[in-house]
RNA sequence: GCGGGUGUGGCGGAAUUGGCAGACGCGCUAGACUUAGGAUCUAGUGACUAGUUCGUGGGGGUUCAAGUCCCUCCACCCGCACCA
C-alpha cells in the first residue's frame, strides 16, 4: 500500500488556493528575498522542462520563506507571440481566445504541481491592464530618443512573414521556424539599445552571481573593439573614405581597400564606367544569398576591382578599392584598409586576386619571408616598412599613429560594437501595438498616457500574408492625431514580444496598480530579484533585453535599480534517450501523467534527484519510481514511529542514539548548506535519504526501548526538512503529527554544531599512501598519541616488514601515512 | 576558426579545503515475511589473473598522498561565427 497522494495533494492544493497561504505584501520588520522563475509562454500544456524550472524555484521560496524571509514568489504569462496567431490562421480560433484557454489550463497544471506562487500578482502580458503599460514604457523611452523608426535592410522571414531581431536569427534560419531569412528594406521601429552597450558591458562585472558561461556569452554580443577611424582620400576625388581598423599600427601595409558591396561608394565609384555592369551583377548575386551563405566563414572570399584608388595617408601610395563579400556594410563603416601581411581574411583575398602583401610588424625574434608567407603574421612584434615608426613596438605604434592621424585631421580613436539596435517592429497581430499616429501635419505622435492603453482591434481578418493584420481594422487604423486633431492613421506594427518580458519582474511588485506602471515604493521593497531561475536559451535575448530595460527605467527614474537580477541559475534540459524531449522524436513524458500515477510530490522529487540543476537532467522512469518509493518509505517510517514519541528534552545515552542524534544534525547542516545558493538538492535529497536509512536502523537496533523524546525530535525535523521538495505530503504528515500549523511556516530547524563533534574518529592507516588499516581514536588524541597507535598497529608492520620508515605524516583526525623504504 | 564546458561502476550521479574513489538512488544477486510478490524488510554489489593487484577519457609530471594541481593529447557537448 501507497500513501493516497492524490487525496492529500488535492487536499492540500485547495486549502493553499482557499486561504491565499503564499500572498505576501511588503514588510519592512523582515528581509525580503525575491524568487522568479522565467514566466511561461502558454502554449497549450505544460512540459517537463517547467516542470524542472518551476520545481527548483520552489524549493527556494519555501526554504527561504522557513529561513525567516518575506518571499515573493510570483507567476505569470508571456502570452503574447505567433503560436497563437498562428492558431488563429489554422483553426479559425481567435488568439485570445486561445491563449486564455490554455493560461487556464496550464494554471491548472502549476496549482497541480503545488508550486507555492502568489497568485493575486499573476499577469498576462497580453492583457490591456498589463500592456498599457508596456506602451506606456514605450512612450517614456521615445521621450528619452531611445526609440526611432528607420529605413533598413532587416532580417525577414518569409514563413512567419515578419521581421526578425538579429537575436532571432539562427544559423540564418528564423529562429521559430527555421526558414531561412532573407534581407528585406522596411520602415521599421528600433530600442536604441546600443546607446547603453558600455553599460551593459561594464556592468556585468557586478554582476557575481551569474554564471560566467552567461556573462561571456553577453560580452562577446556585445562585441567591443577599440580602434581608430581612418579617412583615406580617393584619387581623382574630394571625397574620402573612412575605415574602421583595430589595427592603425599597420595602416602602412595596407595595400588595397574593400567596400561593402551595398557601400553608397560601391555605385557612387562605378555608375557610367566600364565597371558598372560587373559591379552590379556582383551585388545582384549577393543579394540573392541567405544570410548564411553570405557570411559564413566557409564561403570562399570573393570580389572584385572597382577602377579607382585612394591614398595612403600616411605614405601617399596609391591603393586600389574592391568590393568583396567578406566585408558587411552593417559592421563600422562598411569599408575597411585590407592589411594582408597582418590579418587573415585579407590574406586569403590577397593571395586569391594576387595582391601586394607588405609586412610591417616583425616577430621579435625572426625577420618575416614576404616571398613564402603561408598566413597572415598577427602577433605582437616590431614594426617595419613604417617610416618614422620603424623599430617601435607595434601595441606602442598604435598609440602613436592614432596620435599621428589625430594631428593631420584625418582619424580619430574610436570604439564600435558587435551590438546592433534592438530592431521591435512585428508585422503582426498578437502583440502589443505601437502606440503612434502618423499625422499628416505634425508627422510622428506618440499617444499620451490617457488614450492608453490602445487596445488591439477585434476585427481584423487572419490571412496569414503580407502586411500586419491590424491594416484590416477599419476602427483601428484611422484616428484623429492626439496633438492637432487632424485625421491621422495609426501605427500598424505590433512589438516583439521580448519588449513584454523585459519589464515583467518589475510589474510583479505591484501588479494589480491601474493607477501607474507600479509603485516605486513596492519596487524599492522588493527589487532586484535575489534569485532569477531559467533557461540558458534565454542567456542572450531576454537578459541582455531585460537589463537594458532596467538600466532605461532606472535612468528615468522608475526603477530602483540598475541591474534587476542579482543572482541567475540556468538549469540545463530535460533529455530522453539522450536527446531534449520533443514532439517530432516522439519522447515526449508529459507531465501530467506522471503526476497522475505517482503524485506531484514524487514528479518534484525526481527532477530535483535526479541531477543538480545546472546540468542536462535523463529523464528516467525507474528513477521516478525510486523517488515515490522513497516518500513511501518515509511516510511508514513516521507513521510507525508517531506513536512512540512524547515532548521533551533529548536525553541521548546508547550508542545508536548519539549516532540518529548525529546524524540528523549533519543532515540539517548539509542541507541547509545545499539549498542556500549552493542549490545541490540532489545531494541534499540523498543527505534526507541517509537520515532516513538511519531512522530505520535506529529503529531496529533499538527495538522496545525507543527513546521518545529523540523519536520526536527525529520524525518533526525529518518532516520539516522534506517541506520544500515534497509539499503536500510533509503538510499532511505534519498534520498527522498533531500540529495545526502549515509545516511551510514552521521555522527552518537549527543544527547542534556540538553535537557534529564525536568522541571517537576513524582514522585512516596507509603504508606509502595505499590503505592497510583503519582504527578508531578519541578525537582529543595528539599527533604523537596517533603516530604511535598506527606504528603498532599489526596489518600496519605487515607492510613494513624489511623496511625503514622514511617519514610519517600525521593529519588529525584523517589518516596517518608511513613512507617506507 | 574563436570562446566556454564536460569526460568517474551496468545506469543517474557523490567526493565542498590535495587526504579512505564510487555517498545516495536505479538496476542486479541472495535471504526473510508471504497464498502470492512487480509490496516490504535485511544483506551484498567497481574490475580481474583475487594481489602487498588494477581502477576517475589517453599519456606524462608535481606530491608522503591526485578524480581534484601542472603539461600534453583525444572524444563529445554548447555558444559565436568573415565584426575589420
Amino acid at each position: 500500500m501507497s500513501y493516497d497522494f492524490n487525496a492529500i495533494e488535492a487536499k492540500w492544493q485547495k486549502k493553499w488556493l482557499d486561504t491565499n497561504a503564499y500572498s505576501v505584501t511588503e514588510d519592512p520588520s523582515k528581509e525580503k528575498y525575491y524568487c522568479l522563475e522565467m514566466f511561461p509562454y502558454p502554449s497549450g500544456k505544460l512540459h517537463m522542462g517547467h516542470v524542472r524550472n518551476y520545481s527548483i524555484g520552489d524549493v527556494i521560496a519555501r526554504f527561504k520563506s522557513m529561513s525567516g524571509y518575506n518571499v515573493l514568489h510570483p507567476m505569470g504569462w508571456d502570452s503574447f507571440g505567433l503560436p497563437a496567431e498562428n492558431a488563429a490562421i489554422a483553426h479559425g480560433i481567435h488568439p485570445d481566445k486561445w491563449t486564455t484557454e490554455n493560461i487556464a489550463e496550464m494554471g491548472y497544471q502549476l496549482r497541480r504541481l503545488g508550486l507555492a506562487y502568489d497568485w493575486d500578482r499573476e499577469l498576462a502580458t497580453c492583457k490591456p491592464d498589463y500592456y498599457k503599460w508596456t506602451q506606456w514604457i514605450f512612450t517614456q523611452f521615445y521621450e528619452k530618443g531611445l526609440v526611432y523608426k528607420k529605413n533598413a535592410p532587416v532580417n525577414w522571414c518569409p514563413s512567419c512573414e515578419t521581421v526578425l531581431a538579429n537575436e532571432q536569427v539562427v544559423n540564418g534560419g528564423c529562429e521559430r521556424c527555421d526558414s531561412t531569412v532573407v534581407k528585406k528594406n522596411l520602415s521599421q521601429w528600433y530600442f536604441k539599445i546600443t546607446d547603453y552597450a558600455e553599460r551593459l558591458l561594464e556592468d556585468l562585472e557586478k554582476l557575481e552571481g551569474w554564471p560566467d558561461k552567461v556573462k561571456l556569452m553577453q560580452k562577446n554580443w556585445i562585441g567591443k573593439s577599440v580602434g581608430a577611424e581612418v579617412s583615406f582620400k580617393i584619387d581623382g576625388s574630394e571625397k574620402a573614405l573612412d575605415v574602421f581598423t583595430t589595427r592603425p599600427d599597420t595602416l602602412f601595409g595596407a595595400t588595397f581597400m574593400v567596400l561593402a558591396p551595398e557601400h553608397p561608394f560601391t555605385n557612387e565609384l562605378t555608375d557610367g564606367t566600364e565597371f558598372e555592369v560587373p559591379v552590379r551583377a556582383f551585388q545582384q548575386k549577393l543579394q540573392h544569398l541567405s544570410e548564411i551563405e553570405r557570411t559564413s566563414t566557409d564561403v570562399e572570399k570573393e570580389g572584385m576591382f572597382i577602377g579607382r584608388h585612394c591614398i595612403n595617408p600616411l605614405n601617399g601610395e596609391l591603393i586600389p578599392i574592391y568590393i568583396a563579400n567578406y566585408v558587411l556594410m552593417d559592421y563600422g563603416t562598411g569599408a575597411i584598409m585590407a592589411v594582408p601581411a597582418h590579418d587573415e581574411r585579407d590574406f586569403d583575398f590577397a593571395k586569391k586576386y594576387d595582391l601586394n602583401v607588405i609586412p610591417v610588424v616583425d616577430p621579435e625574434n625572426a625577420d618575416i619571408d614576404v616571398n613564402n608567407l603561408t598566413a597572415a603574421f598577427v602577433a605582437e612584434g616590431k614594426m617595419i616598412n613604417s617610416g618614422e615608426f620603424n623599430g617601435m613596438n607595434n601595441k606602442e605604434a598604435i598609440e602613436k599613429i592614432i596620435e599621428k592621424i589625430n594631428g593631420m585631421g584625418i582619424g580619430e580613436k574610436t570604439i564600435n560594437y558587435r551590438l546592433r539596435d534592438w530592431l521591435i517592429s512585428r508585422q503582426r497581430y498578437w502583440g502589443v501595438p505601437i502606440p503612434v499616429v502618423n499625422c499628416p501635419t505634425c508627422g510622428e505622435v506618440c499617444l499620451p498616457e490617457e488614450q492608453l492603453p490602445l487596445l488591439l482591434p477585434t476585427d481584423v481578418e487572419f490571412t496569414g500574408k503580407g502586411q500586419s493584420p491590424l491594416t484590416t481594422s477599419p476602427t483601428f487604423m484611422h484616428t484623429p492625431c492626439p496633438k492637432c486633431g487632424e485625421m491621422a492613421t495609426r501605427e500598424t506594427d505590433t512589438m516583439d514580444t521580448f519588449v513584454d518580458s523585459s519589464w515583467y519582474f518589475l510589474r510583479y511588485c505591484d501588479a494589480r496598480n491601474d493607477k501607474e506602471v507600479f509603485d516605486k515604493k513596492k519596487a524599492e521593497y522588493w527589487m532586484d530579484v535575489d534569485q532569477y531561475i531559467g533557461g540558458v536559451e534565454h542567456a542572450i535575448l531576454h537578459l541582455l533585453y531585460a537589463r537594458f530595460f532596467t538600466k532605461v527605467m532606472y535612468d528615468i527614474g522608475l526603477s530602483p535599480v540598475d541591474e534587476p537580477f542579482k543572482n541567475l541559475l540556468t538549469q540545463g534540459m530535460v533529455l530522453k534517450d539522450g536527446s531534449k524531449m520533443s514532439k517530432s522524436k516522439g519522447n515526449v513524458v508529459s507531465p501530467d501523467e506522471i503526476i497522475k500515477t505517482y503524485g506531484a510530490d514524487t514528479a518534484r522529487l525526481f527532477v530535483l534527484f535526479a541531477s543538480p540543476p545546472e546540468k542536462d537532467l535523463e529523464w528516467s522512469e525507474a528513477g521516478v519510481e525510486g523517488a515515490f518509493r522513497f516518500l513511501n518509505r518515509v511516510w511508514r517510517l513516521v507513521e510507525e514511529l508517531m506513536t512512540e514519541r512524547s515532548e521533551g528534552a533529548v536525553n541521548v545515552n546508547t550508542k545508536e542514539e548519539k549516532e540518529l542524534v548525529y546524524v540528523l544534525n549533519k543532515t540539517v547542516k548539509k542541507i541547509t548548506e545545499d539549498v542556500n545558493g549552493r542549490f545541490n538538492f540532489n545531494t541534499a535529497i540523498s543527505s534526507i535519504m541517509e537520515l532516513v536509512n538511519q531512522g530505520y536502523h535506529y529503529k531496529e537496533a533499538a527495538k522496545d526501548e525507543l527513546n521518545q523524546a529523540l523519536i520526536n525530535e527525529f520524525v518533526e525535523k525529518l518532516v520539516i526538512i522534506i517541506a520544500p521538495f515534497a509539499p503536500h505530503f510533509s503538510e499532511e504528515l505534519w498534520e498527522m503529527l498533531g500540529h495545526n500549523e502549515s509545516v511551510h511556516k514552521v521555522a527552518w530547524p537549527t543544527f547542534d554544531e556540538a553535537a557534529l563533534v564525536k568522541d571517537e574518529v576513524e582514522i585512516v592507516l596507509q603504508v606509502n599512501g595505499k590503505v592497510r588499516d583503519k582504527v578508531s581514536v578519541a578525537t582529543s588524541a595528539s599527533k604523537e598519541e596517533i603516530e604511535a597507535l598506527a606504528l603498532a598497529n599489526e596489518k600496519v608492520l605487515n607492510f613494513m616488514e624489511g623496511k625503514s620508515i622514511v617519514k610519517v605524516v600525521v593529519i588529525p583526525s584523517k589518516l596517518v601515512n608511513i613512507v617506507v623504504k
